[in-house]
DNA sequence: GACCGTGTCCAAAGCGCTTTGGGGTGACTC
DNA sequence: GAGTCACCCCAAAGCGCTTTGGACACGGTC
């Protein structure tokens, strides 16, 4: 069914059934509801292409993943940000696009969803600290939104971040009032923005007391189980070992629980271990008692506010560039106790 | 830029040049060339509404995601499963789209889909036992993809599942064989069908050495790592601990070895466990030698082969419904060993 | 009665593309 | 030299919708 049949069906023109059904008010009340109620009884939609076609709209949102061919990781925080931001867009009436593109190739996609017409807006994901994709995005005019900053992009744009300088900077604080001196950084890959921020965190921590961040007890990778565990395992074998973990993910945090565990050590008591909790659904932290000391920040909950930031800049082109930062807290779990003397 | 404006840069008309950039025959090739030229030049690539308009078809794909308000919980291995869909889809120049949907709206927003004519097929994920969008998506001929199987579907479907009931039944007698006699499963919800049949197969495995079933050693839940503690943790406090554990899926199999050395014991010599790996990118099973004993499938090659089944069903309409069903592999880790005397 | 709103509806243009149904040109046959 | 093909190209219709620019009727004003 579609809208040339309805409106011959209801012996009316298309352009008074369109307008009963998007609510203008040039149709009486009776109209419109004998409108509302055919539309209801033979299930007719619009055609969407048809809609923006004509509307210039498309009310889709594109999510550009980077998927880098060497990794072939998938990061596992975004099922729960994409939970999040589809909450919100489901809610407003906007779809929501997926593109999985080449680490690199980003620039073309970009250039092709916008000539394509097919996105109103775009999440950007993983920004890197020198993000050239931000002015591209702007040069573009497609309006966009980052998850996350870029620490060395000197124009204005729309981001959502975490406080990671300070949730690090806390965390490490937390481990040097239990005495912790010799504290180990099991971060992310550091060309990503937000494991520059944690690291500068991490090291202000330290020298605000004085001391020098050692580099070999600071490690930086793709945030896997594996990652985890090899970097955990192999400073733990060193005779100067770390007594105190931070980690940048859950699980990572898993992997070092492991490696602390073969090395016949006790988390907690013999290694103490922060880590940064993106609260995902399937890997809560404990239970009623929180397994691991964590620097916590709900992914989903960032999905739910970038993708609002998003459809505010679309329907108000004019307001400018929003930020927002969001706080970590530290939550006191079972893996963190004083330094071993 | 539009066909029309480059169709006049080019001094000629829309038919011609829309027809050197499709690859027709009849256009010349040094035409086509000059024609595909400037289109890199000026940076040109259709509109896709206006092209899906006048084609009929979207070139896109939707994935209807299910997410139950209760539980709040996004499947781990989706991230995985995407991106491997989405390296076939972009090779065949798909586009990927996403509905969050509140479990039970999935009738409206399928009927909303095809009204709409936002997608040209659908994979439908998380199959119940009993699965009313397969009859539903039949009825609506939209040509979809079931990740999964229905057991109590009778109508010819197209899927793509993991030979569960057999990897299942393997796990199963491995663990007899090392002389384990009470064998816990930790299962996913059972009125996923993946779940239930993993069951059928370890009943079956138990049946065949004459062993009944213990329905106090089963437990079935949300496949998150506080579910897997919490199951193992309860029955390890008992005295007729089992000897074993089976487990959905490795996020569950961490839980259930936290509860195991929660409780004083090591794994691999006091209680042996074997899990169902989703060979997912940033949890893989351990680094050289595999850290669990566990039935490997990849969901991300699922993802791969299930879009190259819909594609192929999209395109050759009367080829009729596919079914593929992949084998799980045993591999033997460092989880597993002979039962204690 | 002429004029002006106001409320309700409609015809038609246009969004950017594909595709149908020719049309013109030159080479080749007989 | 007329007829026949290829070959290359074009004008225009159509996909399903929104939106512009009226048209028409009815009541109220002066």
């Amino acid at each position: 069914m579609n809208l040339k049949e309805l409106a011959q069906t209801l012996g009316l023109s298309q352009t008074t059934v369109s307008r009963a059904l998007n609510g203008y008010p040039e149709v009486s009340e009776a109209t419109r509801e004998r409108v509302l109620s055919a539309a209801r009884r033979f299930d007719y939609s619009p055609n969407t292409r048809a809609r923006s076609l004509a509307t210039g709209r498309s009310m889709t949102i594109g999510h550009v993943i980077p998927v880098s061919t060497q990794h072939e990781m998938v990061n596992p925080v975004f099922g729960d940000f994409i939970a999040g931001a589809g909450e919100t867009y489901s809610g407003a009436g906007y779809d929501m696009m997926l593109s999985l593109v080449d680490d690199g190739a980003e620039a073309r996609v970009y250039r092709e969803l916008r000539a394509k017409g097919h996105v109103d807006g775009i999440i950007v994901h993983g920004p890197k600290m020198m993000e050239p994709r931000i002015p591209l995005l702007t040069d573009l005019g497609l309006p966009f939104v980052v998850h996350g900053r870029a620490s060395d992009v000197n124009l204005p744009y729309s981001w959502l971040d975490v406080n990671n300088t300070r949730a690090f900077r806390r965390a490490a604080e937390f481990l040097l009032d239990l005495g912790h001196r010799r504290i180990a950084l099991v971060n992310g890959l550091e060309e990503m923005d937000f494991a520059h921020r944690r690291r500068d965190g991490f090291e202000a921590a330290l020298s605000a007391r004085g001391l020098q961040p050692d580099p070999s007890l600071m490690r930086s990778g793709e945030m896997t189980e594996v990652y985890g565990y090899r970097a955990a395992r192999d400073m733990l074998d060193r005779a100067d070992a770390p007594t105190a973990f931070l980690s940048a993910s859950m699980i990572c945090a898993i992997g070092i629980r492991r490696a602390i565990q073969d090395a016949g050590l006790i988390m907690g008591r013999d290694v103490s271990v922060i880590t940064h909790d993106d609260d995902l659904s399937y890997l809560r932290n404990g239970d009623t008692v929180p397994l691991f000391t964590a620097t916590r920040s709900s992914v989903r909950e960032a999905g739910r506010r970038c993708a609002r930031m998003l459809l505010d800049l679309i329907e108000a082109p004019g307001s400018g560039p929003a930020q927002h930062l969001m706080e970590a807290d530290l939550t006191v779990g079972q893996s963190t106790g004083p330094a071993p003397t």
